[in-house]
DNA sequence: CGTAAATTTGAATGGATTCAAACGTGGTGG
DNA sequence: CCACCACGTTTGAATCCATTCAAATTTACG
């Protein structure tokens, strides 16, 4: 386990950046709310609160009986599960656009821990509110309908792609996901412990997988947190086992 | 690949069982509509058909563009998507009670190849029964919610459970979780091919680790299609590694 | 600048795969 | 009804890949 997520597992520094203004929202046609109208809107709006997590801080806890659930509007969350032996394993990466929590929405508690990989922006949408425009809003229903299949068609790709096959490829897999929800062609650096989380590897494979393909030319590092990857030659490494 | 879903990939034996009587039906309160009153029902059951598809029959195709979700009433399904190199992964096991093609609600095609275990009953209900009721039903939105979700609890298990750890314990995870589907405390017997491809290891380590759980008295059998396993030594097994 | 954390690398071990062969079993046709 | 064949399962031996444990190196951060 991280150290840094020992030393602080309740970050507190996460940052109050206002209430939500889905009105004029950038990315309001990729969240929950995206065919809510205006007049709708305003009845729940000043309950939804806009905040910023910085990297390492939790959104909430597994277990947790919460009443909130989180639109990601900027940044990556991983959303952990605990092992027996207590080691973790990552089932899913959320990234803009994605909701958190959604397990809510059917009277469920939180069924992981949610921790920001980098600055995550989120707004934070109490349940009264979900269910407050729920009841007459088929459009919300539908928009839930979207997410609900988006996770599961992620929680797939990490079977079939991520926890399948050798160390090379599922890292290769790993790198053109990271890669295509980046803009441009470069993908985000993830710590080699995460990696190992996600892939059902252990950090120092990971780690040695990711410094092969450094020498190899398959990637390279851009600045601290990014780097560029070859989708040519990772998509061959796929292919041929 | 097994022979016998080579040999008849659309399999023709399915059974017209007659038309739903979701009104009497025994496992109403687990299914889809299960909310929905039977004056609302009757619009739509003239459409909806029981059948029985006997064991490696395909319910559907993987990108098919589908116009049926099936609830399964009996029997087993396996949920399949392809690897770049042929191999197949299955990624979710469907139980009575449970939906599949739930993604053509959301205007997806079949994302997988759905193939009967065993003799499986379903009801094959139309889009458009589900679109009919749909605008205004509620509750019928709320059933699907709890479908996807379950969905996604399943796959996630399918990750934390059966994709991590040795091949050993996600046996061991395996049985418990076709033990628990079971009425009494036997669990149906899968091919060695289909835990392969369940757990990410190869048939014969599949058949290595069976045949060891049988003659260290873990499991053994009853009959040609069940056995009965000791709950207590698989729960040791994973819980020591 | 110094320390803790993360990454990289090495060597030995262990576990899973591969390829091959033997075995058992259910179904088919002679 | 029996013999045979195809298919699934089991087993063996060699190889390969990932893990483990340890140490060295680099990076990040106060």
């Amino acid at each position: 386990m991280k150290q840094s997520e020992r030393k602080k597992p309740y970050c507190t520094d996460i940052t109050w950046e206002g209430r939500a203004d889905c009105k004029h929202c950038a990315i309001r046609e990729r969240v929950l709310f995206s065919e809510i109208s205006n007049e709708d809107l305003d009845d729940v709006l000043h309950t939804i609160d806009h905040l910023c997590y910085p990297a390492h801080a939790a959104l909430y806890q597994l277990g947790e009986t919460g009443k909130s659930v989180f639109t990601i509007r900027s940044g990556l969350v991983k959303l952990i599960q605990y092992l027996p032996n207590g080691n973790q394993r990552i089932v899913r990466l959320l990234k803009p656009g994605s909701v958190a929590g959604l397990e809510l929405v059917v009277g469920q508690d939180y069924r992981h821990t949610a921790i920001a990989l980098e600055n995550t922006k989120v707004c934070r949408i109490p349940m009264a509110a979900i269910e407050h425009l729920g009841i007459d809003h088929p459009q919300l229903s539908r928009q839930m309908a979207l997410r609900w299949q988006q996770s599961v068609n992620d929680a797939e790709r990490f079977i079939t792609e991520l926890s399948t096959g050798t160390a090379e490829s599922r890292v290769a897999h790993l790198l053109l996901l990271l890669q295509s929800e980046s803009s441009k062609g470069n993908c985000r650096a993830i710590s080699r412990e995460d990696m190992g989380a996600m892939l059902g590897i252990t950090t120092e494979t990971a780690s040695r997988v990711m410094a092969d393909f450094k020498r190899r030319g398959i990637t390279q590092d851009i600045s601290a947190h990014h780097c560029q990857c070859d989708a040519t030659k990772l998509h061959q490494i796929i292919s041929e086992q």
